[in-house]
DNA sequence: TCGTTGTACTTGACATTGTCAAGTTGTACT
DNA sequence: AGTACAACTTGACAATGTCAAGTACAACGA
């Protein structure tokens, strides 16, 4: 193959990095093939492993960068018209959908531990940080911090369940007749809201959206 | 390979699903190898193809046992000292966490589709019923179909993403320490059931426990 | 009793995969 | 000019999923 020049640094891990994504996207994690992705980036078969070191380097490294959209997805929430908690759901579910690739790969440990690579687990690292401040918003930050990590856990276990289940899962398959799926999730994130909402009021605290 | 003469009928077809759900549970889903499975119940590495068809039919049995289990650890919930929806969330996550080789595969239909084998689906068909049953105890079963499947999509997530980001995820290493994973786990489901409870309360039912 | 049919496997072969090893090419610095 | 290193390349190997073609044996009708 004639080595194809490239326009700049970095070109080729961005080429890389970009059809693995689309494969996870297309047909999951299991059927991504460094050969396959070497193909689609036209570079030959050891290419990627000059960048991640193995295959579960490139997983690695998608999960590093799953995890600073999902950062900052959190960080730029608008909070200015709904509670922090739906805004919160809002993002992961957004967050999920629109990168399905990154997702499929951020929470599978057997596929790439969040402790085997130092970058991804700063990441990680950032955006549960984030997810803490958003639970800090619904029910404030004067509550202990035990309590803290199990609101926090379990706010990310609706979200990511929901997530899950839309992408992966079967629940597309489950819908009503007449109920569109960006509806059933609509209505599943106001009912996850709500009770998060009742939860607060009675643990004493004022919602703090207006 | 000299043929090893074997019990009773069926024999083969369990020894080589077994083996599947072994490394499935220990490794994850795709380190599963036709020719590992097949060395680890004793046959040739076509056996596994005669009972299964192919890869992913392995997937899909191992899917369609996993609903069985499951539908029958919803049937067989003991109801009298806790609430419905507390019951429910703990099934779930025994459930996950005493079959991961099922749970695993049961939820990705990126490699084993609901859709694909005839009964993997009227097995997932009844384990949903299931759970709609447990939703209409919770919330009683004059609601509308509509809220009573948002509902019930509401628990299944946070259910799922528990079990999901407990068993493939990086929840164990976010724990605070001091608090072990067990107690973190009841620690959510607590707070689940709590909000549930609030929540069908809120709708202006009577919490049927006692 | 003989052939047929079917099940429950087996061995053999092939393209494809992940990965190790060993080039090759160009650029930057001394 | 020489050296070092990054960014690739080609080549090889064992292992994998799966197709094709046996083999062994029980059941059954003629």
């Amino acid at each position: 193959m004639v080595p194809a020049p490239h326009d700049q640094h970095g070109d080729v891990r961005r080429l890389v990095l970009d059809a693995a994504i689309a494969i996870i996207e297309s047909d999951g994690a299991e059927s991504l093939s460094m050969r396959e992705v070497a193909r689609r980036a036209g570079v030959s078969h050891q290419a990627p492993y000059h960048y991640f070191g193995d295959r579960s380097g490139i997983f690695a490294a998608i999960s590093e960068e799953g995890f600073t959209f999902l950062a900052r997805a959190f960080r730029d929430v608008d909070f200015s018209n709904t509670s922090p908690a739906k805004a919160g759901f809002i993002a992961y579910l957004s967050f999920a959908r629109n990168h399905v690739g990154h997702f499929r790969v951020m929470f599978r440990q057997d596929i790439c531990g969040v402790t085997d690579n130092e970058g991804t687990a700063t990441a990680a690292e950032s955006a549960f940080n984030e997810l803490l401040q958003m639970v800090a918003r619904t029910i404030g930050s004067s509550v202990d911090p035990k309590a803290a990590h199990t609101f926090a856990f379990t706010m990310w276990s609706q979200a990511h369940g929901l997530a899950t289940l839309v992408i992966d899962g079967p629940l597309p398959q489950k819908l009503l007749p007449g109920v569109s799926l960006d509806d059933q999730i609509d209505a599943v994130i106001n009912l996850c809201s709500h009770m998060v909402a009742l939860e607060a009021a009675e643990m004493g605290l004022v919602p703090s959206h207006s």
